[in-house]
DNA sequence: TTTCGATATGTTATATTATGCAACTCGCAA
DNA sequence: TTGCGAGTTGCATAATATAACATATCGAAA
């Protein structure tokens, strides 16, 4: 009988919600506004990251009415058409995430390990179990 | 001026993957499954979560598929219809996450607070500042 | 052997979200 | 003052997810 290794894997996330439980802003945003400081254009951003012009401009606009506030700032005309910059609340949340991440990952190592190894003893029970 | 208080809150989540990256099992279907556990009975843990029924049944068909071993165990018949409870494997799971969570909270705690007064000084800053 | 209620499953309808298309806005630089 | 190309926006359509409806299956107990 073949071993299964490292069949199973634990992941997690973090997102911000508003105080009524609206959620607003998680992985996929940061990473997409990480992608816009790098690049300065929204168009160049979500070409890069595979995302729709159309709903990912809709889902911006949606976040920065919900949080009050703005994280991207446009500049149209002149000889490249536009471009788009974070605003300094925009940077910041991308640094607030980066450390968010950065940080969890130490504290939840130990947890994790402990978690995946119980995980996947779990699976190969259940595969070479009765059930 | 009126002061915005706790305007914005940190969530997390964890789950399971598979090693080829397909989301297996979260927070959802673990607190289905204490409540699968609690009431021997998918139709009453449904209802209590105010699931669909036909849905909750695909999603765990879907799940023990990907998982490749079983979570829940159908009894049919019987002066009361029929009944569900857990698999072993179904209750480690269960078990996993308890500890999972349990000891995250722990783990997160510090970390959670300096980025929730981080989060909402940089909201206060786009509220009040020239964005 | 008939009854009962939960499990099991297919089908259809609805709601939500994503995608695509097209047109318009803007302002710098040639 | 005209052209350029990214930002901005509405609208139509496609794809998915969710909900709703309907019906069959099973087997212990009466």
């Amino acid at each position: 009988m073949k071993t299964n290794q490292v069949p199973l894997q634990l992941k997690y996330k973090f997102w911000i919600e508003t105080s009524d439980n609206i959620s607003i802003l998680g992985e996929g945003k940061w990473k997409l506004l990480k992608m816009i400081r790098d690049t300065g254009s929204l168009k160049a951003a979500v070409e890069n990251m595979g995302y729709a012009y159309r709903q990912t401009w809709g889902n911006l606009k949606k976040i920065e009415k919900n949080l009050g506030f703005k994280l991207i700032e446009k500049k149209r005309g002149g000889i490249k058409g536009g471009e788009t910059v974070l605003t300094p609340e925009g940077e910041d949340i991308v640094k607030l995430f980066d450390n968010l991440y950065a940080e969890a990952d130490r504290a939840l190592q130990g947890l994790f390990r402990k978690a995946f190894h119980d995980l996947n003893k779990i699976a190969s029970e259940g595969k070479s179990g009765k059930a």
